[in-house]
DNA sequence: CCTATAGGCTAGGTCCATTAGCTTGACCGA
DNA sequence: TCGGTCAAGCTAATGGACCTAGCCTATAGG
């Protein structure tokens, strides 16, 4: 009896890899298992149950979309900050699209592990936010717009939704500059009232 | 052995009303069988498989939302039109996420039916658009746009996503303001382009 | 070398979806 | 009314998935 070799953190990734091939919702430990040459009932010294899989998947991945969402707007703010956070979202999504499903779901509210990967995606849309002087509720409505945006298009995209003959990058381009067009007129209309951000606890990004 | 009376409408209904109750995903055959008082194989002479209702499930919980959204349209045009058509849009999500998250189901390539119900509610969309003297690009563009914000909206809403203290409601119109602007203002742009309307085949909503 | 621990294993339980095959209620024509 | 057909229920059994209990042994530390 030979021994895998295995750890929490390995079982981890290669369910990252196996939701990414087939899908978040058919995720399943029988697969995981046989790909770590190992019987399924292994899995169980690493793992507490295919739930806590799930939802440790979902902080890593919410992690992972982090670092990309940070590393593609760096050094750039307003316009060029906004189109390139979205197009790093969007092809985090479309890469890894079993991570991205994972990031979807809200951390339980006592949670902090999981809270924090997922306020650490917030924080830097807020950042992008800032950049166009938004404040108060705007900063709210535009993360919760952006969100949304985002968010439903990956989702729509992946799903096969986008069937036209329309270049998918065109529109999605569109979409963006449409929320840029927003955000920049909001930073100067009456909407800017200075309401108290209070954060309760920020639920990313579903 | 009294007969229970069931079709296979009754079965649909009752499983639109249990995925509404305890969600899409967690729907099962058992609950369903049990409360319609048989026993779970009694269900396979109305339904093929639970695949099988699912898809039928795609299909009322379509033309439902179709008939919703038209309902909604009749006498608006523009903005009110479009933030009729989007409250009705979130109203029923929230109301039926169930049968909401069914009609997010692509319809197969060979489902004519299904195509058909997923046509129906694109139809009220493109009307919305037409309001705007949106044509060409621009139309599947704002499509797009617009699908992408209201199912990303009241998908990441539905989820619990957002936990921050400021009434969702009030963002919403906010998002279907940014796009009001968007659609008017691309009527006039040099975006206007006249490129053909190719349509495949349309997919509504995902 | 001894021992404790941790990481594998087999066996078995539960819960679903699904199929096969049986029984019986309801309707219809003679 | 009688008998036949069909549809709608049932029980039983299969297979796949998650999960637990309990065993067995490789490895690490003394």
């Amino acid at each position: 009896m030979a021994r895998a070799g295995l750890s929490h953190d390995i079982v981890v990734a290669e369910a990252a890899a196996v939701a990414d091939e087939i899908g978040w919702e058919r995720l399943n430990l029988a697969l995981i298992a046989e790909r770590l040459g190992v019987k399924l009932p292994s899995l169980y010294k690493h793992i507490a149950s295919l739930d806590g899989l799930r939802r440790d998947l979902a902080v890593i991945g919410t992690r992972e979309l982090a670092d990309v969402l940070s590393a593609s707007a760096v050094g750039r703010a307003r316009t060029d900050a906004l189109h390139a956070v979205a197009k790093a979202y969007r092809r985090f999504a479309l890469e890894h699209p079993g991570r991205y499903a994972a990031t979807v779901r809200a951390p339980a509210s006592d949670d902090l592990e999981h809270g924090e990967a997922a306020d650490s995606v917030l924080r830097i849309v807020f950042a992008v936010l800032a950049g166009y002087g938004l404040a108060g509720d705007d900063v709210i409505d535009a993360t919760r717009s952006l969100r949304a945006g985002l968010h439903g298009f990956v989702a729509l995209e992946a799903g096969g939704g986008f069937a036209i003959a329309r270049d998918v990058e065109s529109s999605f381009n569109r979409l963006i500059e449409a929320f840029d067009s927003a955000f920049a007129s909001w930073a100067n209309s009456i909407y800017g009232s200075p309401a108290s951000v209070a954060r309760e606890h920020v639920e990313w990004p579903k």
